[in-house]
DNA sequence: TCAAAAGTGTTGTTCATACACCCATGA
DNA sequence: TCATGGGTGTATGAACAACACTTTTGA
């Protein structure tokens, strides 16, 4: 699409010659808000507990350097992601970039965060190299703001290193935002190609912390997705507690 | 609200020994895609015609590197802008983070890009240090895409620098998307405290690219601002054309 | 036959849109 | 008095929310 017929022989030699080093570089990161439901259906976040300085010992989102000149930010993300998680295409969006002085004590670290979007049977934890531990914590709301648990396991906000806290509330935010206008939802969906109604409600449920009118989500959903030919029923049931659920599978275009 | 127990002894030998050169850094740049209303009502951006290498002779948006340490990317962006345009104070929004490898010949660049939504009356555009002109061009559509127009100038997507036609692309995307929802539009008004319905109602037309109707404009606009509050009617009236219009004013929180 | 979950239908309200019409001013 | 833009009122249909009711299964 760019054309290249500004290469003249000067660039070329201004090239040559440039020095990267004139301007103060910071250091960049990708960071992600890695979301999940878990098995009780309640929205959850992958958090890991720093084995380094700076805020050795405190849980903080995963993410890492990214490697200038290698990768774009973007691949930095989902190679961090795939590192902690050992997960491969999910979702992935950019969320907001954060570079206040002083967020890092080491130097000025600009840090571009992401929301993955991940059903829970895809994740598989493990600590990397620069983590003691790594876990799903349940995310709970109380009067100091969000609370983080893992069974015995309590953190609130304030403990979380750097400004994770703020970034982790606006992955929320922007997602119970978006979420009626965009199709975040069939994300955490076990399965994409076979689902029912009443799962995709529970995720939208989750995300928006409260309860919805099975009804009118079914009325809202034909009209918008399935009758658009976005989504197909699949002509299929499966058996459950009550009356066998209709599967339906998601068209990705 | 960050609590500094963290910070112990071996903490702070940490940092002191800290080699910030360890990790590839890539420069990083606030970009500024600054739009207006022209004259006669219709959607402009403000380019620049840059002065050096790369991109010698072509057009872009205003942007520079981040002052590393200094300040925010935020503040970078409200320097630039001032640099620029003379103008402080005005609606500036963080837009999206490009850092695709390749996207500047010189090396890596990180561009964290910048919406600026100004009066035309408080810009006061000047050629920068390293710009050879600055000038405001009318935003418009044919079938190659967006096209810059400015007196006799005429400029296409594919003739900006870099990826700027991308980031301007997603500006005006962004914006459209969001008019109905944010304020954004009250920042395009000559005068925040002494506005017109028509006033308001022609902004968002621009942006929307298409004519609305002006007793529903003004049915959601009374609804959505002076029922709530955020807007005060006046009680005066200004005279124009036809009968004098009713003047309101917006309340800043 | 009963509980549980899926699925259908009805009703009332809010909101967007289209548009007919009246009002106040300057020229 | 007429053109011009400001301002009011009304009718229609879509979207949304609340909820009563029916269906199909397993236990």
């Amino acid at each position: 699409m760019k054309n290249n017929k500004r290469s003249t022989k000067d660039e070329i030699d201004f090239l040559k010659t440039y020095d990267a080093s004139k301007y103060e570089r910071p250091s960049v990161t990708a960071d992600i808000v890695v979301l999940t439901l878990d098995s009780s259906d309640e929205l959850s976040i992958l958090l890991i507990k720093r084995g380094e300085y700076p805020f050795k010992g405190c849980w903080a989102i995963p993410g890492g350097f990214l490697q200038a000149g290698k990768e774009s930010i973007d691949e930095a993300a989902a190679r961090e992601l795939k590192s902690e998680t050992n997960i491969d295409n999910v979702y992935l969006k950019q969320l907001y970039t954060f570079g206040n002085p002083g967020r890092d004590p080491r130097t000025t670290v600009i840090s571009v965060a992401y929301t993955a979007l991940v059903p829970k049977h895809m994740l598989d934890i493990k600590a990397g190299d620069d983590a003691q531990d790594a876990r799903l914590f349940k995310i709970k709301y109380d009067v100091n703001g969000i609370v983080f648990t893992n069974d015995g396991l309590t953190i609130t906000e304030s403990d979380l290193a750097f400004d994770h806290n703020e970034i982790i509330r606006m992955a929320i935010t922007r997602l119970r935002n978006r979420i009626d206008y965009e199709d975040d939802a069939f994300s955490l969906l076990k399965n994409k190609n076979e689902f029912t109604i009443s799962e995709l409600k529970r995720i939208h449920e989750t995300i928006k912390n409260r309860s919805l009118d099975l009804p009118n989500f079914r009325k809202t959903f034909l009209r918008d997705y399935v009758s658009s030919g976005k989504v197909k029923d699949l002509g299929k049931t499966v058996v459950s507690k009550g009356k066998p659920a209709r599967l339906y599978t998601l068209i990705e275009e």
